[in-house]
DNA sequence: ACCGCTATGTGCGTAACCGCACATAACGCC
DNA sequence: GGCGTTATGTGCGGTTACGCACATAGCGGT
């Protein structure tokens, strides 16, 4: 049954006009992203651009000393590759699959071909652009001020809002890997998560129970990220009739 | 003598074609920028776009409980206003002037429809955008594993290379502010560089006396965001003739 | 020359996080 | 159904930065 991954999971595909989409459908190639998968490495040239449906990538720049600092999570929403059409063909940050799934790529000379269009796609792509600049600025602001606890809270909503689903499978340390701190620093916050009954997770399982109060307590980073994108991606070509009612998820 | 104050000082401007340059000179408003000016609020609609020649701006994000912290720093090499490009027409960001000065300004209309000819400008707006968001990706990662003089560092050294200059106006509270960090940290951090002799500052003039050594010693965040902007806008359009050479700083 | 303001220096105690070491527990495999 | 592997729990000392309180010092105005 194919129809179980289609390309009309991403977000940002569902929201192209039919004349785009249709263009763009023959040549989408449906990919396998296992875990631990590096869709591109830190300054290397682009081949594809990736269009997730099931899984989630983090952009992550990993340091000289072997330390990571997790940037974006780009999920079913997004696209990777934007360094293609903005210009810079590479960027000093790599792209790993943290959650397995699947999704679609494009040959990179067509996404550009389609850009340079000039047209529907060029304008949604640096709208989604500009959307993953606010996440990127708000990790900054959340690493600089918040708490483990708080940016753990931050991070699991994000994702779970990338995978359209309330749990997910990732480990603690991957997790910490993410986020740039200890992995026990993780296990604490997690319990107390736990403990207060908003979570429940057990070796490499974090399901959410009580997200409205899991949204409660996390810090305005998610809230700010959250609303932009959906400012700037739910009212894609506005009047703009799109070939699908693309928000599944109301 | 108004010669002092040329758009071709900021490096964006000087590295447009003269065809493109030319229509968009006789729009470019000479404005003043004080310290503490906020050219745009978050969430405020743009009217202008600034290209900042003398001056610093920072984008900053003031949390709800009023800390603050830096995404990124704007001077003479590039340009204010992206999210009107970029789509979103506002950011959650706010602009604020850190090094009083000049720079020059355009009205919004007029850089959407210079933007949407789809020509050079397009192309060089969104490298510099990209550039843009390396220094936004390398602040998050330095936030998150770098020491305070380590920041420290890293912002005299991309402040200092936004004024083409060896010497900043700026007190140790306004610092402060930027990187989210406590007064007294700074204080702490800028001692110990002018201990070593690298720097040297009183009452709000900061010094840099020794580049290269301050430069060995910082972390490699500023190395990477100095490479990629480099990268990007050095060799812009290549193969096609500016109308001046750019880079006035070898 | 004095005064007042702003900038910088310094010394606490406290909180968050780190690195490390090791204990426990769940799962998968043969 | 035992065993190795992987995931999670926990305790400890050390470091960094925080918040606060206050001391000093440069600079401008009258």
């Amino acid at each position: 049954m194919q129809a179980l991954h289609d390309p009309l999971q991403n977000r940002l595909l569902a929201a192209l006009p039919e004349a785009e989409y249709a263009r763009l459908l023959p040549h989408l190639e449906l990919v396998n992203m296992p875990l631990g998968e590096a869709l591109y490495e830190s300054g290397e040239q682009l081949r594809h651009v990736y269009f997730p449906t099931t899984s989630i990538v983090s952009l992550l720049y990993v340091l000289e000393n072997g330390a990571s600092a997790e940037i974006a999570i780009v999920g079913n929403e997004g696209i990777l590759g934007i360094s293609l059409f903005m210009g810079g063909e590479t960027t000093p940050s790599r792209a790993i699959v943290q959650s397995a799934g699947v999704g679609f790529r494009l040959r990179a000379k067509l996404l550009k071909d389609e850009f340079n269009r000039a047209g529907p796609v060029l304008h949604l792509l640096l709208r989604y652009t500009q959307a993953l600049i606010t996440q990127m600025t708000q990790t900054a602001v959340c690493n600089r001020h918040h708490s483990v606890l708080q940016q753990l809270s931050r991070w699991l909503l994000l994702s779970l809002d990338r995978l359209s689903g309330d749990s997910l499978a990732m480990t603690q340390e991957l997790i910490a890997n993410m986020l740039g701190v200890r992995r026990e620093g993780v296990t604490e916050a997690a319990g107390e998560l736990q403990r207060a009954g908003l979570i429940r997770y057990s070796r490499g399982h974090i399901t959410v129970l009580n997200r409205p109060a899991l949204e409660a307590m996390t810090c305005e980073c998610y809230r700010v990220v959250k609303l932009e994108f959906d400012r700037l991606l739910e009212s894609v070509a506005p009047g703009d009739p799109k070939h699908m009612l693309g928000q599944s998820q109301p």
